[in-house]
DNA sequence: AAAAAAT
């Protein structure tokens, strides 16, 4: 047992007691005691800077990071990777005293921390923009040599895939960029930093904008075009946003810059301690999509020395242990294997800069707000105010965010709509099907869509329904029946998962029933047709659903079967179709016509919030408390969400 | 009522 456990801890079952029911009273338990104890080494310099301004943000500077480097003679001298602790020198006042966070460990094989400092930085250096970090990062030439050894996570000259692949895995930026054209973005809060319309008005960095054209991203999309000022600016940040137009690259890119240009004495792990200290963590809800915004970030990261870790359950602690002792500046999570690491004191947040939560909605609900208050309240990290928090989300019901408000200082609310102005992008159907009668429908569908399915390339179904055990049930039978079919639900295993989430994307299995640990955030290029087997008893986990598919300006079709059990979803579910422009069934119409069916809308709480179904509306503004408060709007390419409640308005829906 | 998330 870990010494921290025998020390702070009278037994796992009271710990987990506690868990369920943490009190303020916590911070002065023997656990949290023991936490502070393992601590991250002392700082050599003070915390980080304040962060900067709107008013820095406002006026950037004309000259970029990369043409610095550019201008300088920038000697990337390449330097033995197990270069000595005396090769990075003393500190100097130049750029090139930065020692990039992942070569920071590489001289601590030997000193103690007391008997040989790290180099600092200049003390100028901080919070500069251009500051850089000198020639290292090159301008634009050749990388410099000891990052060759970095796995390529473009798999551009490497990695073979070891079964054929019908579908090019790495081809997922088919984003549609002239979609967003015209697609509403409303932004309230104080001095919003003002959005950019290309990467090159964002200061990034060279080697940031090397990935960005690796990614083949031409220009940010409407998120990245409001979020990245405004996380640049150092401000807290609400984002109602779509997964599939760029949201990870939304909060990735702020977190990876930021950290490039800070201050380079915070190390993320020393020698001596086995305690990691990430300087940013970002949170998911679901195992899959840590590994999914991991593998993003690694990409945008590649190059740039920030590390990127992932920690989540299900699998070996051992490897994810080994990759913490090895560096973090970025740690991506799910919260259960998180508060692990932090009993085992492996990990501690107080070193955090940056927080981001995925799926902020669901982060904060009844089954992980417990959770998630506990580890960004309750654990050694800095509050609000100091770190910086982003949180992104589709759906923001209003008692949701006035939870998160919780979390955000000064923060910034921004709501993008979707792609093509509605989801007429996804063509919604709706029959009536008996439950008895479930299966061969759908094999009446699944006949039809093979069919139609050319060059063998067998499109992608994605079958959602409500329980695991029934998830198992029908893929047995879709099996038995001859289809190839596969199944992800939180009973299976990590590695039966994560192998059904692989076939299912590569095509090999291109049926997958899931229940809905796969209906939130997963990026599955290709999926041509969502079914709902059985529908969700929330709207907002259909819209959830029905955003597999028709994603990044592509078409995509979703069925639902509807029957007698699914009353509560009658009229949200038709009001959410006519919004979307969709064909509405007379039979549902009037279905939802019934009176006692007229509420409805599943466990939707509409009232307070004035309907506002997505959460498109800043809740502030429906207290007195926001006063004028700036009030800034800004609708791009004329578009607006109309004078109404914003469901009115045809642009809610598939919104991730 | 179910799903997810720690061992």
């Amino acid at each position: 047992m870990e010494w921290t456990c025998s020390l702070g801890f009278p037994s796992r079952t009271l710990r987990f007691s506690r868990k369920l029911h943490p009190t303020t009273t916590d911070r002065n338990t023997a656990e949290s005691r023991s936490l502070k104890k393992k601590q991250c080494p002392p700082r050599l310099l003070p915390p980080p800077p304040p962060r900067r301004s709107h008013l820095t943000m406002a006026a950037p500077s004309r000259t970029s990071w990369a043409d610095v480097a550019d201008a300088e003679p920038a000697p990337p001298a390449p330097v033995p990777a197990a270069a000595p602790a005396t090769s990075n020198g003393p500190a100097r006042a130049d750029r090139s005293s930065y020692v990039p966070p992942h070569l920071r460990n590489r001289s601590s094989n030997a000193p103690p921390v007391s008997s040989a400092p790290p180099p600092r930085a200049a003390p100028g250096l901080l919070g500069r923009p251009t500051g850089g970090v000198g020639g290292r990062f090159g301008g634009g030439g050749a990388p410099p040599r000891r990052w060759d050894r970095e796995p390529n996570p473009f798999g551009d000259e490497e990695e073979v895939p070891a079964e054929p692949v019908p579908f090019d895995e790495h081809q997922n930026t088919g984003i549609n960029f002239e979609a967003y054209e015209d697609i509403p973005v409303e932004t309230s809060g104080r001095e919003v930093p003002p959005a950019v319309g290309t990467f090159a008005e964002i200061d990034l960095g060279a080697a940031l904008n090397d990935n960005i054209r690796r990614c083949k991203y031409v220009r940010p999309t409407p998120v990245q075009r409001h979020a990245i000022p405004i996380s640049l600016a150092g401000r807290d940040l609400m984002a109602c946003a779509q997964t599939g137009s760029g949201k990870t690259a939304a909060f990735c890119f702020p977190i990876i810059s930021g950290i490039m240009r800070g201050p380079p004495m915070q190390r993320s792990q020393r020698g001596g301690s086995r305690t990691a200290c990430p300087l940013a963590l970002i949170l998911s809800p679901t195992r899959e999509l840590s590994m999914q915004i991991h593998e993003e970030a690694r990409k945008f990261s590649y190059q740039t020395g920030v590390r990127v870790v992932v920690a989540y359950g299900g699998a070996p602690i051992t490897q994810q242990l080994r990759d913490l002792e090895r560096g973090v500046d970025i740690l991506v999570a799910t919260p259960g294997r998180l508060v692990d690491l932090l009993e085992r004191a492996r990990v501690s947040l107080q070193s955090i800069r940056y927080l981001a939560l995925d799926e902020a909605d669901r982060m904060l609900d009844m089954g992980f707000e417990p959770q998630v208050r506990r580890i960004v309240e309750q654990m050694d990290m800095p509050p609000r105010g100091v770190r910086q928090t982003l949180l992104f989300s589709a759906t923001f019901p209003g008692e949701i965010q006035r939870m998160a408000s919780d979390f955000l200082e000064n923060y910034i609310f921004l709501a993008v709509g979707r792609v093509g102005s509605s989801t007429e992008l996804i063509a919604q159907r709706v029959e009536f099907v008996q439950e008895a009668d479930k299966r061969s429908h759908l094999m009446d569908l699944l006949h039809a869509q093979r069919d139609s399915s050319e060059q063998g390339k067998q499109a992608l179904t994605l079958v959602f329904v409500e329980t695991k055990r029934g998830a198992d049930s029908l893929e047995n039978w879709l099996c038995t029946n001859g289809f190839p079919a596969t199944s992800i639900h939180g009973d299976r295993n990590q590695q039966e998962r994560e192998y059904a989430l692989r076939s299912f994307k590569s095509g090999q299995t291109p049926i997958l029933v899931a229940t809905d640990v796969a209906a939130r955030g997963l990026d599955i290029p290709h999926v041509a047709h969502v079914v709902n087997f059985d529908l969700p008893n929330d709207i907002d986990d259909y819209v959830h659903r029905i955003g597999r598919t028709g994603r990044a300006g592509k078409s995509g079709i979703a069925t639902a079967f509807f029957n007698d059990n699914n009353s509560s979803m009658a009229k949200s579910l038709a009001d959410l179709m006519q919004e979307s422009n969709q064909e509405v069934p007379a039979w549902l119409t009037r279905y939802a016509a019934r009176p006692s069916y007229g509420g409805g809308g599943g466990r939707n709480r509409r009232g307070a919030g004035g309907g506002s179904r997505f959460g498109g509306r800043d809740f502030r503004r429906e207290s007195s408390s926001f006063g004028k408060g700036g009030g800034a709007s800004d609708y791009a390419g004329g578009s607006s969400y109309g004078g109404g409640g914003y469901g009115g308005a045809g642009a809610p829906s598939a919104w991730d």
